[in-house]
DNA sequence: ATTTGCAGACCGCCGGTCGGTTTGCAAGAG
DNA sequence: CTCTTGCAAACCGACCGGCGGTCTGCAAAT
């Protein structure tokens, strides 16, 4: 008798021990590779068990999505409840809120995640992602930008489809963020970070000009984002001796 | 012996009839959802027939999308090789060899092709598509900015930057449009088709202002092509007996 | 006779099902 | 307070249908 002992667990660690592998798996192999007894075998459960506590192989993606999704939208609640602080520092707030995510957890953990979501293999599971993303936020960027219009700061013809405009564009930069992440290294890192401080600059004149507001109003940097992101290492460094 | 008869043909007729029963099937079915066995019943093909011209469901599925890309790189060489209009023309051009295709083509038909493959079952279809498409517009668009740029027309900090901000662009009325098209004949329509106009009027007028252009400029409309869309019959009328 | 186009049995694997087994726990009996 | 007893929830793992892909062989074309 090998490790054919069982251990029961209460449904809830459960669940989130088998969301917990699944999420591991999804990034390093993709949703497609990923088998079901890959998540078995890592959570050491059996088939039985598994689809005791989900009912398919999709769900087991939507409970990781909605992890996922779940620590964007608490900090979008904080920014969405604050009522005293101009629309443009509320645009401030909400535009950031990636950029500080990436900076208080740790950035190279960060620059692996984003490079591994956006590989061809996890196209399913990036596109669901960002699309939770966009629904959540759109409320929430909604009320700045008809606070910005009802103090004057913006000028847009349609409220929502101006949010809607920007949630599109926030996610510009992602493609030559992933040129710059992935030339790390190679003769052509120079070329790739100047083209995506070139992406960063042209999405924030393109948010000034969108908005109806003076170019360079919104350019609230983080001037160094280009060189940490850089400097970040590879996932093989020649240094294997 | 039923139709065991088998019915040899020259590889390219086999390859583009295998091609088109696929294309069909991918659009009503979605990808992921069709099987080979799917296609080898339209065709009437074996298996082996089948694994004898493409060596894996991928490539039929890249195949497709080459026949797909074809017709708009096509057009786009037109564009390109253009050197005696100026840049603002081209770019009119360009921005319309779309809207030009669907009006030359019949509308409706195009319509529903958009609907379908814009399900969630097709996202690796059109996402893989888009892409195709991006990277063979890059350089046509590129020389157009470019031109702009050295006329005094186009102000630019980044040409490549900018054209990929334009392409990238030109997607976003797909989200209003799609919510159009899924909106005919139900009492959210008028409500749908007003967001559709505006989503074309900001992009146009973002247009305007990534490249430098007086607002207004680019608006190079197709006033009607909103309501030719809501006019498009809904896949099932009412009108069933 | 040789090459090309094709047939269809076959393989390994995957997502999902199902009947049965184990475990935790609460209620009743002593 | 302890010891059955009952039962539902948690779990096991053999099994199934169907998938993408391979392989051997044969028939048509040249």
């Amino acid at each position: 008798m090998k490790s054919t002992k069982r251990k029961n667990m209460p449904p809830e660690e459960r669940r989130a021990q088998l969301l917990g592998c699944a999420q591991m798996l999804f990034f390093s192999k993709g949703f497609e590779d990923t088998t079901i007894q890959d998540v078995l075998d890592m959570a050491s459960v059996s088939k039985g068990g598994f689809y005791h506590h989900f009912k398919s192989k999709d769900e087991l993606l939507f409970g990781v999505l909605d992890g996922m999704a779940e620590g964007v939208f608490s900090q979008m609640a904080v920014v969405a409840s604050d009522g005293t602080s101009s629309a443009l520092d509320l645009l401030h707030s909400f535009i950031h809120l990636r950029a500080n995510y990436l900076r208080e957890h740790d950035y190279p953990g960060q620059v692996e995640f984003f490079r591994v979501m956006n590989q061809d293999k996890n196209m399913v599971l990036l596109e669901q992602f960002k699309r939770r993303v966009r629904t959540g936020a759109m409320p929430v960027l909604v009320r700045i930008i008809q606070k910005g219009c009802d103090e004057g700061t913006f000028t847009v013809a349609d409220v929502d489809t101006a949010a809607e405009l920007i949630l599109f564009l926030s996610t510009f930069i992602d493609l030559a963020l992933l040129r710059a992440i992935e030339a790390r290294g190679t003769e052509t890192a120079d070329h790739a970070a100047e083209k995506l401080q070139a992406a960063i600059d042209m999405q924030f004149l393109t948010l000034d000009r969108v908005l109806g507001l003076p170019d360079g109003t919104t350019n609230f940097g983080w001037p160094e984002a280009v060189d940490v992101t850089m400097a970040t290492q590879p996932p093989l460094p020649p240094s294997s001796n």
